[in-house]
DNA sequence: AGGACGATTAACT
DNA sequence: GTTAATCGTCCTC
């Protein structure tokens, strides 16, 4: 797609983002789910307190991939959208692997049937064979390790949004878009709420 | 320098 | 339905 695809509102981008197609290497993928991130009007986004190195990425220019690890043992993929120094990106949350089906299965072992190949961000992004030496790549230039094409004609009335998965802040805000019926949609699951530590509060010690 | 937590997943009961 | 795994990042002291 050309950067301009990219340079839209994060809302609208998402949007158009389902049904369309991301390769890397011999797989592609038919996206499902994504979410929006609004960078620094967003608390949920990774970019909300500002650039740091991990971040830096998104307050550039659109059209770029941003990709973080958490868990200890996950990847997850997101394109930089909007325009440049919004900070704003598109989370990839699940697909429908329709080519290079052998190469994904190698890629996640882990994944019993194909409808589970592409299903989460995570596995997601293991299909595509992202990791963070991919974060900070150009989108729009051939031969990178990934690019993004428009797929078949999606109605819009299929679409649903609502709130995004697993966080704990800003969950009133719809930024989840979805393809209704998709079997790869993976399920709503609210952040988990964690007590707040004295360290967290930095109230530990008194004044 | 220390510690809490995470835009998750797989493997359990 | 529950929970362990596992470590980079960022906040706090």
């Amino acid at each position: 797609m050309p950067r301009a695809f990219f340079a839209r509102p994060v809302l609208e981008v998402a949007h158009d983002l389902l049904g369309c197609v991301v390769c890397a290497g011999p797989v592609s993928v038919r996206l499902t789910e994504v979410e929006a991130y609004q960078g620094l009007d967003d608390p949920a986004s990774h970019a909300f307190r500002g650039p740091t190195p991990r971040t830096q990425v998104m307050f550039g220019p659109p059209g770029f991939l941003y990709v973080y690890f958490t868990y200890g043992m996950h990847w997850c993929a997101n394109l930089v959208c909007g325009p440049n120094g919004t900070a704003s990106a598109v989370l990839l949350r699940a697909g429908e692997v329709i080519a290079g089906h052998e190469v994904a299965r190698q890629r996640r072992p882990a994944a019993r049937v194909d409808r589970d190949l592409a299903r989460g961000p995570a596995r997601l992004a293991g299909v595509l064979g992202l990791t963070g030496t991919d974060s900070g790549a150009d989108l729009c230039v051939r031969g990178g390790p990934l690019s993004v094409m428009a797929g078949s004609t999606v109605d819009s009335a299929a679409v649903r949004n609502g709130p995004r998965v697993g966080i704990r802040v800003a969950t009133e805000r719809p930024w989840r878009f979805w393809l209704d019926g998709e079997p790869t949609v993976s399920t709503f699951r609210p952040g988990v709420l964690r007590k707040r530590t004295n360290a967290q509060t930095g109230r530990s010690k008194l004044k």
